[in-house]
DNA sequence: ATGAAAGCGCTAACAA
DNA sequence: TTGTTAGCGCTTTCAT
């Protein structure tokens, strides 16, 4: 049942304007009220909306949430959940908070509130989704594994970054394969022939499968042997992106370019490539994935896959408002996953091989 | 009353284990499986405990979150509240989020949860409080002036980064005067005579207002002239830092460093200065504000007044569950607030004037 | 140590 | 268009 808060006193009744002081004041029912509060304004007329409202505003109105998530079985709260790992904590990554951050913000525009959650097993997930009678679930940060472990009902559920077959699971990402054939392409066009692949270990065909099948076919296409053509699993960081520059030419001599599956990883890569006496682009390009601000801050700019992460945003809150708003329960499947366009930002990392 | 987001049906009514049910198969009153959920094991016998808690496992019961917040008037929410600028968007800064998720990861081990919020007038703070029956609430980039505008009664406040006077308000941030002597001293002891602080407009001593003085401080007791400690005003992002970088020279030609009062800000100011020419630290060196991350992934380093946040979230965290946990209410003063230590981290952006 | 009664503020369903 | 009735699942208070 998860740790206990509690051990101190009740707070006092506070003293709240409720619907039955606007409706004694206005000389109408409770339900009248509710009913204009609640926008649900055809069941009222025109007259007593304008009195009803005028008396809320007079009186400083301010609906209570945990009363109306009670009674009505719903609670206009939409739950962004993050799995916690070792250290326990969230909101680790600078795309995770562009998601987040940009949730709220069209969700409250549309009456929603948000619930940021660390999820530590699998069973929190359906907990809290009934806890809170929660209105619907994003998940960020997930993987596929876990996506599709989960058992949630009766509530819209949207994926971030996913490809999971979780049937009740809506994914929402970017063109992983497309991003990772532009990442290719760009580095045969110029003229490179043994390429390396960095990227975190990865099971399937998910984000990180799809970049690397992306970026491989796309090198085959421009003629690149097979051989020629590596992966490297390293964890996507800085730290682990500046470990291997540091032994790039040890561990991969002929290499001339590499593709790392994220700014980060990229950024440190050039770090530890510089660091090592390289320079690129003159020994090594150097190409990254996401498109954070970070990749326009090095020395030279990386060239990166960039991710349409406003669209993104948007396109995952429409999905969840969508659904909410069809009132998907049990019932419906999920609809069709969206995968969103990604775009080549040239900043100065790339150049011919040495 | 802000947007509303009905129009569509109400949910059926969950299949539910609740604490009826559990009192049901245990033979007791709701009250006693009620107390056994609540830690309030002193008032029940072990042995009933122990049964009540297996069947509720059996059963896999999950406490209804708003019938509890509508009965006892405090919901375990602590609302992280962010103002909102023109882009309506927020989590912005890498600063909010470390404070942000690491307080969710605190707070949850601690049986409460976060709601995220972003705030467009200062009403909606108090309505929030309201509304949700809210445990604690934690201000997040408000301005000090916004802070002491604020009318938040009946539950502890934490605002980070705050110099506010607002007596219901704990303040928890950096030690920022001493940052800024940290910097003054490390510039004048590299032989530095005319130095430059570059930080957003301010009013009255906040944040910034303290950086600078204790950065005037330092210098002036290093026998810098008054004239010779200039100010700069520029917001605080990489793009405006470039600006400044690329006229920098034109515009303060004197000046050999620049203490920046933030590392994007200095990270961009390195950028501006070298696409303008120049060499960090060989004709200007700089010196950045934070400790973040990316003060590492430059080239030089970015030597930097480091922040520590753990021990800024963890403190935070601290004093919202002592307050509530003491029952705060509308009654006793905020406690005194918090100021962290900080230090130099040397990464290479400093050197001797040219 | 345990229980009974009452009600938190709101909405669903039905009635008028 | 408006009102009435009956809860939602839990906690408080007061009794036993």
């Amino acid at each position: 049942m998860g740790p206990t808060a509690d051990e101190e006193g009740p707070r006092d009744p506070p003293v709240t304007v409720k619907l039955s002081d606007i409706a004694d004041e206005a000389g109408v029912s409770v339900m009248t009220v509710s009913n204009v509060m609640n926008g649900k304004r055809a069941k009222v007329s025109p007259a007593t909306i304008e009195r009803v409202l005028a008396i809320a505003a007079r009186l400083g109105y301010v609906p209570n949430i945990p009363a109306r998530s009670l009674a009505a079985h719903r609670s206009h709260i939409v739950a962004a959940l993050v799995p916690v790992g070792e250290n326990n904590s969230l909101l680790v990554s600078p795309h995770t908070v562009a998601v987040v951050g940009g949730m709220e913000t069209h969700l409250r525009h549309r009456g929603y509130h948000v619930l940021l959650r660390g999820i530590e097993h699998d069973d929190q997930v359906a907990q809290t989704v009934r806890g809170w009678s929660l209105d619907g679930v994003v998940l960020v940060e997930f993987p596929d594994e876990q996506v599709d472990r989960l058992e949630v009902a009766g509530v819209p559920v949207v994926a971030i970054d996913s490809y999971a077959a979780n049937p009740r699971v809506v994914g929402v990402r970017s063109d992983d394969h497309e991003g990772g054939r532009l990442a290719g392409a760009r580095l045969a066009a110029a003229g490179h022939r043994r390429v390396l692949f960095a990227g975190p270990p990865y099971r399937g065909m998910g984000v990180v499968g799809r970049r690397w099948a992306g970026f491989r076919a796309a090198c085959l296409e421009a003629g690149l042997r097979a051989d020629d053509v590596e992966a490297r699993e390293v964890l996507t960081s800085f730290e682990d992106g500046r470990r291997l520059g540091l032994r790039l030419r040890r561990d991969h001599p002929q290499v001339t370019a590499v593709f790392a599956t994220a700014d980060h990883l990229a950024v440190g890569l050039m770090a530890g490539i510089a660091e090592a006496g390289g320079s690129v682009p003159g020994d090594v390009s150097v190409i990254g994935f996401d498109g954070l601000d970070l990749s326009a801050y090095t020395t030279p700019g990386l060239t990166t896959v960039a991710q349409d992460m406003p669209a993104k945003v948007a396109e995952a809150s429409r999905i969840m408002l969508e659904q909410i708003e069809a009132g998907r329960g049990l019932d419906a499947p999920a609809r069709e996953p969206v995968s969103l366009g990604v775009h080549l930002v040239e900043r100065g990392s790339v150049g011919p091989p040495r």
